[in-house]
DNA sequence: TATGAATGAGTCTTCATTCAT
DNA sequence: CATGAATGAAGACTCATTCAT
């Protein structure tokens, strides 16, 4: 694995880059010596110092060119079309989720780590860079359809992007831990996908005419 | 700060457990030092080794009588009564957890760090020691609701418990950064629990007559 | 073994000096911690503290009590008589430290490490209190055996002391470990004294008129 | 003393294990902290875990290059002729166990309170990698010329190697002491190699047809 | 006497960082 | 570009010692 002394340069970079997403999603930013990326890459950590000059630093890159440069990127791309409908925009923002944890699985327990959590080492410094313009979208979009009398009114626009974010991420952060949990079992990527989109566009929808669906069930049958 | 003596003994180690829980839910457990608890609880950092030995041994006795005895026991002291229904068992959940939050504040951030994610070094710990019966019982009272035709055959209920974790923790655990996310603003975590039970009791709900909410709508215009 | 309150004094002191001198045997002055021999007493280390004051005044207290009182008391009582013969005062010494090591098979072992090595804990403390006459006594028996042509003119009397010191302590020191050891084997404390003496006795004596002992005892017979 | 650059290396390492071997004859290997050695050696005692990671195994090392490396292999080297004669043999151990400690000062010390004590520190790690067939095959020796009717039978041929052991180096590990001793006195190594050589050679010789020299001499007179 | 609680100093170890080569 | 060597600061843990009760 070891790279050729004359051909480093961007791919050593890269490759840093690429173990320290690894590294920091198995073992937390905190737990991941400096060391340690470095050798997943096949060099000595003063490289990792070279590129990036500090480990904060390579936390700034981290985020600017995984979290935002791939990931959000690649949520956010496939979200262009379908800003009317919130329903289909919210389908597409789930699966959009889940497809990018199949290309980056490092990328879902590092968010909840280190993005979600309060004090997590990546936080801040995503919260600095990011344009939340697509997340005001979203909640316009929402809102928009509650005012038009298609979305449940119980639904709090501005909570509906990090209930998507919890839906998804969470449980893809424990992938490859679920068939240690006896409760969760045997599911695939497929079936969260399916579960989450059938909790969310029900959920979304305006209630039917009786007023609660728990109250109501009884009578209706 | 500095407890007298004559009051010591229990007290510390009640003190030391308290700033454990606070400070990890800050800094998380990796980014905080022994010496930093004992600070915060008002002694030195040898008490924690006094009371603890070492700080593997305070993360068993966090998971154990923070996790477990506060936090579990008091989500599922709740729960005991209609596990019949499906609706009536969801919203319980969500809002004990809402309200261990308040009496728990330190809790969701640590969760959400320290459990959720792969890795987490609560994780292992809790899984070891937890009981999984309500979960279990959680599960087959979805999917009894559901083979009774009360509850929207979308649903996994395998994945309907980390659901309802995922759509309440993650929020709470930035209950403190609310504000400052422009996206989110000024909503209370009365605000939460409303549109988190919206959401799921609508979710869980039959879909009407008409096969899907996203693409009806378009008659109903 | 926990001693009753209200009995303890000389009794828990007693067992604090027996305590320790086990564990400065198995492990080393050193490699013992204050608690540890607390422990094996049945007390708390604060006891030690107050019977003994400091680790240092413990030190003193197992030189008095036990090196000085115990140990030579014992090996030095058994040579009062025959101090005129060499080899019957060597003899005796051999089989008295022998013996002691059977009263007290702690000592061999601290001897080694605490007494003999240089910088050992007990060592200097020793050789400040002990009363070296008898060592000289010994020493004037040997070189008047010399001149009186009894006795191998080629052994240093000022040696002969540390010589049997060191070919019975050390053997003594590992009598636990012996079996362990392939070449050394299935060996008592018995064989050991016998060839000791044996040795010692055959050594002490004057070689025989043929020049060197190897090349010539042939013609001797 | 600071080592300038570009000597570092291997250097460096070579220095932190003479000083871990000086400082551990002086004060054992538990009173000897690693950042003493580091100062000694003139570099961090961040430098002691570069070079070999842990305490335990700078021990190892210790073990293998000083040890077994230097002195035994050492003294084993001036072994290999004169197998056949026991009285040459033993009397080129000894010589060859003083004249290391010319080269070595620091080794005597050292094995006696980290390789002869119960519980010595090296005690275990030297018996796990040290070939035992040299004293294997000096036990062999002895009791050969036991059975030619060379060797004095009441010697106990599994013990005469430990004799050895016992009657060089416990004298060598206080050689710095020996003038504080008022019974040793002023003696040289010289003349301890030459006490020891007359007493092994006289010892190990067949007794003369007196049956004993203690109970004969009377008569002789 | 005896203890539990508390401390401060010290030890081993890790790690981000620097620098000469 | 790349490394090996070196460091200083920090962290977990131990331990002799003290003191109020």
């Amino acid at each position: 694995m070891k790279l050729k002394s004359g051909q480093g340069g961007p791919n050593v970079r890269a490759a840093l880059l690429d173990a320290a997403v690894a590294l920091f999603s198995e073992q937390g930013v905190a737990g991941t010596a400096v060391a340690e990326i470095a050798a997943r890459a096949g060099v000595t950590s003063a490289m990792v110092h070279y590129y990036f000059k500090t480990k904060d630093q390579l936390l700034d890159a981290v985020v600017e060119e995984k979290l935002i440069g791939q990931f959000i990127a690649f949520v956010a791309g496939g979200l262009d079309d379908n800003q009317a409908d919130p329903f289909l925009l919210t389908e597409g923002l789930v699966r959009r989720i889940v497809a990018a944890s199949d290309r980056m699985p490092w990328l879902p327990p590092l968010w909840v780590r280190e993005v979600l959590s309060e004090g997590g080492a990546l936080r801040e410094k995503l919260l600095r860079r990011v344009n939340l313009d697509k997340q005001e979208a979203f909640k316009a979009c929402i809102a928009a359809g509650q005012k038009r009398g298609l979305v449940n009114p119980g639904i709090h626009p501005q909570l509906l992007f990090i209930s998507v974010v919890g839906l998804t991420m969470v449980p893809l952060s424990m992938v490859k831990n679920w068939n240690r949990i006896p409760i969760i079992g045997n599911v695939s990527k497929q079936d969260l996908a399916r579960h989450v989109v059938a909790l969310l566009k029900n959920g979304l929808s305006v209630p039917g005419p009786a007023s609660g669906p728990a109250k109501t069930r009884g009578r209706k049958a």
